[in-house]
Order: C-alpha cells, then sequence, then structure tokens
DNA sequence: CCGTTAATGCAACTAAGTTGCAAATATATA
DNA sequence: TATATATTTGCAACTTAGTTGCATTAACGG
C-alpha cells in the first residue's frame, strides 16, 4: 500500500479532484472514468491516495464513500475533523471549513470522528 | 408506513431492544432473530419503529446501519441529534448524551446532521 | 533498453439492502 | 365469536457497493 505509481489511471483521478472543490463519490468517478479505468482500480487508487495523504475519504448519507482532497495531511496524520455537508436536494457533498471542538468523553480515548451535516445548499434552496 | 400492528416479529425486535441499552446494527438484528423473522421482514419493521419515533438509526463505520431507542421524538419530530460512540475494537456502538451545538453555515439550511465519534470503549481500552 | 515490481483488468464473488407478489394474520366490526 | 379487509410476512430474485485472486501489462530505476 505505499508506493504510488504516477501511472495513467492515477492522472485521470487526480485530475477530477482539480478541476472541482467539492468532494466526489466513488461512485461518482466509476461513472464518469468507466470508459477509462476499471471500477476495481478506482477503489484501489482512492485506497493509496487517501493512504497517502492526499485525499480523505467520508460516509454521505446511504453509506456511500465520498473523497475529497487533504489540506494538511501526510501519511501518518489526517488531519480532517472537519464537518461535511451534503445536500439532500442534490446529493453534492463539500467539506466545511470548521473546526470541531472534540467533545471529551469518560472512559472513552475517542480517536476520530465523522460530522455530517444535511440540508439545502445554496443553490437548492434559493 | 404509518400503521404499525403488534404482531410476534414487531415483539420480538422490540424485545430486542428493551434487552440491552445500546444501539444495534441491522445486521445484528437479521442474524439474531434469522431462525424467528426473515430478513425483509426485519428492515421493514426497523423502518417502520424509525418513522413512527420508536426507534433512531444512524450509520456506523463501514456504513452499516444501526438503530437505538428514542428518547424524545416522534413520527414528526426526531430529536437525536446526539453523538454516537463506536468503538474501533469490538464495533459496539453507543448514544453519547451530549448536546450538539449545530454549527450555523452561511448560504445552507442544515436540517440534520450525524456525528460518529471513533476510539475505543471503557472494555477494550483497559 | 531491460528487468523487477507495482498496477491493471477481468470475472467472479460478498454483503447490505430492496422489490413484487402471493399467502398469512391482526384487528375492527357485526 | 366469526368474518371481512387491510396490513404484514416470507420468499425468491434482484440491485448496488465494494472485494478478491490471478494472469497480464506497464512504470521506472539502473
Amino acid at each position: 500500500m505505499e508506493i504510488i505509481r504516477k501511472t495513467k489511471s492515477v492522472k485521470l483521478i487526480l485530475n477530477q479532484f482539480e478541476q472541482r472543490d467539492s468532494a466526489i463519490s466513488t461512485v461518482d468517478l466509476i461513472e464518469k472514468l468507466n470508459s477509462e479505468i476499471n471500477k476495481t482500480t478506482v477503489y484501489r487508487i482512492l485506497d493509496k491516495l487517501e493512504y497517502s495523504g492526499v485525499l480523505h475519504s467520508f460516509l454521505g448519507l446511504n453509506g456511500i464513500r465520498w473523497y475529497a482532497k487533504c489540506k494538511n495531511c501526510s501519511t501518518s496524520h489526517h488531519s480532517d475533523l472537519h464537518p461535511h455537508f451534503q445536500c439532500t436536494s442534490c446529493g453534492k457533498v463539500d467539506c466545511l471549513d470548521i473546526k470541531i471542538t472534540m467533545p471529551t468523553i469518560p472512559n472513552r480515548e475517542v480517536t476520530s470522528s465523522q460530522f455530517l451535516l444535511q440540508g439545502k445548499c445554496e443553490r437548492c434552496s434559493s
């Protein structure tokens, strides 16, 4: 899971993330690159990009996995404690630039968290 | 989705939730009641119990759905803004009795949220 | 340019959850 | 208590996200 070569498929996937700023679901990515990359490959590349700190992932509504660019992550540390927002109308997901104060809970050692907000995005509520 | 009859299957499922205080995943429930109830029925009953405000649901790690007893919910309003905690070691999930202050986000109308904390529970970290 | 090793495609699989339909059963009413 | 009716159930078949093993292909360091 360590070494990552700059293959055609890797470039195609990274290109998708450079084109937009919002998160992309695995399903969308597979659909979009369907004629160029096999879905197994998409899953494997996303895994590696997350592992190496290029992307971070989280679950949206319906348990589908989403990926977004990392801002301050590395292989050893994922600092993605920001919440995500999914529009229940258009389905689009964004990273929110808000810091979450991780609650301390007695008798439990919290190591990470996922915070998903749902509602209507600007475009869908107007 | 409205009317719910007190059938043998409904009683069996409610009984599972009365026996414990932590959340139960759909998968566990199906497995546990496997000899008595068909999985389709389990899914359908859980849907109805959530709809009618008896249970609330959320996604755990891996996108599996979990259900837990509601405390102050009704058909019209689900007041389950509390976070959930999943132990990465034993997989058990609990509701946390903590109030979340819903962040206000410019240009977005937030209607609900899911907050999942991960780490080690008391039993697994000692 | 070549050899090594990682990356890819493919096909088959797993697992969660859904759907349609016929048969069974809860419940209100007579 | 019997009956009508609408809800609930089981079953089988399906959908969809994600995974695995393996043989083939392609990066890239020397």
